[in-house]
DNA sequence: TAGTGGTCTAGACCACTCT
DNA sequence: GAGTGGTCTAGACCACTAC
């Protein structure tokens, strides 16, 4: 047992978590009452409560409360599977809110796909839930010269189906950066979490077989909201 | 502009850092010091501090005090290359502490091998650093048949190397995870942190050629000090 | 409108690091 | 031994959510 209290806070609110969370459903009780029952203040308690969310046991919705969290999401930014078809395949309830759609340049699309800065492109903005918990804001930038009429056809579905099924692309190289990172207050409000709350950024490159840029995309996802996992056989 | 006394103080220790970097010698003045310049109390002022943590700006020794934190350490975890040798090529000084040697079973690994739940391994403990910096501890579990006098031989050159060169192995397929996480307090104190700090555990299981396990391990890095880069391609 | 979480104050003690 | 970071107390006000 640790000494410091809050650390040995964490244990008895991992005990109670797990005892009442049905009781509960998936919401804890106010930060006051937590402290009082706790004999302790609300500044030490929500050291504790920090801690758990640091482990992906908890997190906040901005000043609605405390939850449980849901078991991570497996994700695997190697394949293209669609965000739809994955979160199914693993029984969860996806969803997706389009945020915006334009056409405009973008400095680190165009520079990370090779492109003058002034290149405009197709850019798509959604927000993906699973299981009504919004998990992830993402950006696609799309070359307009690759997909003509996106925005006017767009809705909801899976992108990477819609360049190989409409246009025929194949999408055979890419690059894919992963980066843990404290979410912008823009892409925190768009999440309804604090400003801060730890994110993970996911930002990909994709090029078709002749080497021809396609797409990138930039995913800010809530830092305990998945797990990467990547399969690979005969590499090297 | 936001409202948050805290996010002011964010963007005003940036241009600190930014502009003192040199002359503070990568560490900051004490907190009071800080709280003080600005007026405020160390909780205040620690909350800010937590917010660039998090960001990735600035981390913390344990006990200490606050440091800023280098360029991240670009890092493929989908090849082999030995950590000395990618952490030179990025113009860095690699450092490695060998912290255990034992052989003994360890469940996780068995499971994920599909190995009997008592089978041993040998185990390798090391921590890594990167410019002087401790950046990541790691367990290597080696099944013993594969490498048989490994423990006696090794010293803290890279391990996949010693695979290849001394007992050739193919190492051909191999499972990869990684999830963020707290840093558990053995971790932490291996790390020099504070207990709880934010880091990022990847996992992976390595098979030869023929399927048949190689070898498992578990890294725990600090949440700041890695990009992850994953570059493919005619993958799908 | 009542209650909640987000933020902030102004102290305090202790264990540890540094010199 | 002086100073530091880690921890903790006991309050407070405000903006927002839930009702």
């Amino acid at each position: 047992m640790p000494d410091a209290y809050y650390l040995q806070l964490t244990e008895q609110l991992r005990y109670l978590i797990d005892e009442h969370a049905m009781q509960w459903a998936g919401k804890l009780p106010a930060e006051r009452a937590l402290a009082e029952r706790f004999a302790t203040t609300r500044v030490t308690l929500r050291q504790a409560l920090a801690q758990l969310e640091g482990e992906g046991l908890i997190h906040r919705s901005n000043r609605r409360g405390w939850f449980i969290s849901p078991a991570r999401l497996v994700y695997d930014p190697t394949r293209d599977a669609g965000f739809n078809d994955y979160v199914r395949a693993q029984g969860r309830q996806p969803r997706t809110a389009v945020l915006k759609l334009e056409t405009c340049p973008h400095l680190s699309a165009a520079r990370v796909l090779g492109l003058p800065d002034d290149q405009p492109f197709h850019h798509i903005r959604r927000r993906r839930y699973v299981d009504d918990r919004a998990v992830l804001v993402e950006s696609l930038w799309v070359v307009p010269e690759r997909a003509p009429e996106l925005l006017e056809m767009y809705t909801d579905q899976s992108l990477w189906g819609l360049l190989r099924g409409r246009w025929g692309h194949h999408l055979a190289n890419r690059s894919i950066r992963m980066v843990s990172e404290a979410l912008s207050p823009v892409d925190a409000e768009e999440l309804f979490v604090a400003p801060g709350t730890a994110g993970l950024n996911i930002c990909r490159a994709i090029f078709d077989d002749q080497q021809r840029p396609i797409e990138f995309d930039e995913e800010h996802w809530l830092h305990d909201s998945l797990c990467i996992s990547v399969d690979l056989a005969g590499q090297q």
